[in-house]
DNA sequence: TATATCCATGAAACCGATTTCCTTCAGTGT
DNA sequence: ACACTGAAGGAAATCGGTTTCATGGATATA
């Protein structure tokens, strides 16, 4: 049978209101009946009942984990992963808990991501994006809720978020193709009313005009960030000669979609093709040829997460935005003199 | 403000009980109240309260999910991860959310899982396991409430797990390497005390037995799971010729790592050695040649995991386990004959 | 028409904490 | 000695639901 506080108050001669103030370490209380009481406690192995807790203090030290957007982006996504394992671990030192929306179609309010963080009083939300954003997404994010974003620009009251520099990313490996005087290059991009995938795709095409690059239409594709469209899009791009000496995808995955689509074609890579990808997923090292791409500092992500959010549930910042400086990993698939690099 | 039952009672001009039955369609309620504070709830978007109800109701409509075991397994784990993406969209459908328990260092009474199930009043757990069974772990799995495991053999009064069928897939490598004449093969197994690994190991010895084909001790080699160590193991099985013809490994991470031992001797595979791998995570249809494993069916085990959770939570079924068949999935890395297989 | 039955609803206790306010009592200052 | 201060701890209201039980009216039975 469960003990309640009222047993430990009996068991220890003292008020349940004595107690609470003991464990929560208000109020003031004579150290003997502290100790008392402490060891009561300890022994009885007590804990308090989390619904009578944040029924009393509306708070519930709670988070909960959105994954946003169309695409199905859930607990297999290679990138969003990392960041939030990185995120759980931070956010857990601080004494949250993480709750996962089910995304369940089922019932119609349990889209309503705003009612469900209410009905479980959370205490804030990260949500991660396949940069999309859901009309209750926005709802959420313009709520006094406090938010954080993962790769997402939320704007909202209480909203912060921490996004890889994506820009700079492209940049990167435009001037990268640059330095070893590859001119032609194409771009596989993300679904075309993606925020991220604009940013990148303005970054690449900013970065290849101020170079004297230019940039031909056909090779711009647009893919769902997923391998068959990167697939499909590299299709496209070989439809017609001449073929872009490199490829810039904005996912690996749609990179490595890319590389298949290469490989049927019978062209090699990097000789014929170089190819780079982007956030640095594990499938990159084991490919063939191993896949260039920018890497994204998810760990970092993951733990400015929890500390903006942390901040933003203190009510000790403003909200804020981070951007992360991406790092370029060249390996095999980007290459650029006869011997293979290796990882 | 957030609206209360009492707020809702008010306006339909009736008392909270009567609302309270209507929302949990219990007692009896005439149909024009009811359609009265029905059409109140509609319009006023009100929601009950997460914390007032699970007090008053003693459940939570929560499932924890627990990653166990001294290895490292989390977010990114590339085969747990996808079994549990199937469980939260099954689960999910019959109503429950998942709350995630942040493996907190930080308290002590954070590794006690048991306290926190009670403390959130869980009406379930998921336990998906690296293998080894905590202290914590075992009383949780012992006490009453109902717990399912991913491949961890729960034995508790309310426990029942789900498992690939180990001693199958082992048997499938071992006689596909018979029936091409390869009868020299090595075993690469996760850590000796791994109660899965252990089966797996079992099985590959007994049908290595009952197929007349002898067994090195010196191939008998054991990792973490987990890459680097895959590595480690293989080096070890080529450090005295002869080598063996073909390496079984119990993970295909551990596979992958022994892919790289073997191209650093300046062996080809399949050719010199035939490598097969387990699990069937994404990397193995990336990696160069393309890894053969043995597949295990995650979507179909964590739709059954949150069948039978759920029957397990409503005490429809005794205590029960399912083993999944494996399939043994052949490409590259242990094609038997010169023209490479598609995948 | 009188009585038994049933349906719809309300009143109130309860779930297990927190928190405000109040009382008591010991110690201080004069 | 006497009022005063502040610390220690208790009583009770509260959070927002659920559930049991009682009650009044409508309907069915005799």
């Amino acid at each position: 049978m469960k003990l309640t506080i009222k047993d430990i108050a009996k068991m220890a001669g003292v008020s349940p209101g004595t107690v609470s103030k003991i464990i929560n370490d208000t109020g003031s209380i004579g150290w003997k009946t502290k100790e008392k009481v402490l060891k009561i406690i300890e022994e009885t192995g007590y804990q308090p009942s989390f619904s009578a807790k944040s029924l009393a203090t509306k708070k519930s030290n709670l988070i909960g984990l959105i994954y946003a957007g169309e695409i199905d982006v859930d607990f297999n996504h290679p990138f969003f992963n990392q960041v939030i394992n990185a995120f759980r671990k931070t956010i857990g030192q601080m004494g949250y808990d993480i709750l996962v929306f089910s995304n369940n179609q089922f019932s119609k309010s349990n889209q309503d991501y705003l009612a469900r963080c209410k009905h479980f009083q959370l205490d804030g939300c990260l949500i991660v994006a396949g940069d999309y954003i859901e009309d209750s997404i926005y709802e959420l994010d313009q709520s006094s809720v406090p938010c954080l974003g993962v790769d997402i620009e939320l704007t909202g009251p209480s909203s912060s978020y921490v996004t890889t520099d994506n820009s700079k990313a492209s940049a990167k490996v435009v001037e990268y193709f640059y330095l070893h005087s590859i001119k032609e290059v194409a771009f596989i991009g993300g679904p075309e009313d993606s925020v991220i995938s604009d940013i990148r795709k303005q970054g690449f095409l900013q970065s290849m005009n101020q170079l004297g690059m230019t940039v031909k239409p056909d090779w711009i594709q647009y893919g769902n960030y997923f391998e068959e469209s990167g697939y499909q899009a590299m299709k496209s791009i070989l439809a017609n000669r001449p073929y872009p000496q490199a490829v810039f995808a904005a996912s690996d995955m749609m990179a490595l979609g890319a590389m298949k689509a290469i490989k049927d074609a019978g062209l090699n890579i990097p000789v014929d093709i170089k190819l780079v990808g982007c956030d640095d997923i594990e499938a990159c090292r084991y490919s063939d040829p191993a896949l260039s791409t920018v890497k994204q500092d998810k760990d970092k992500m993951g733990r400015l997460a929890a500390y903006m959010l942390n901040d933003l549930i203190n009510g000790d910042t403003e909200p804020s935005s981070i951007l992360v400086d991406p790092e370029l990993v060249i390996r095999e698939s980007s290459a650029v003199d006869t011997k293979k690099l290796s990882i």
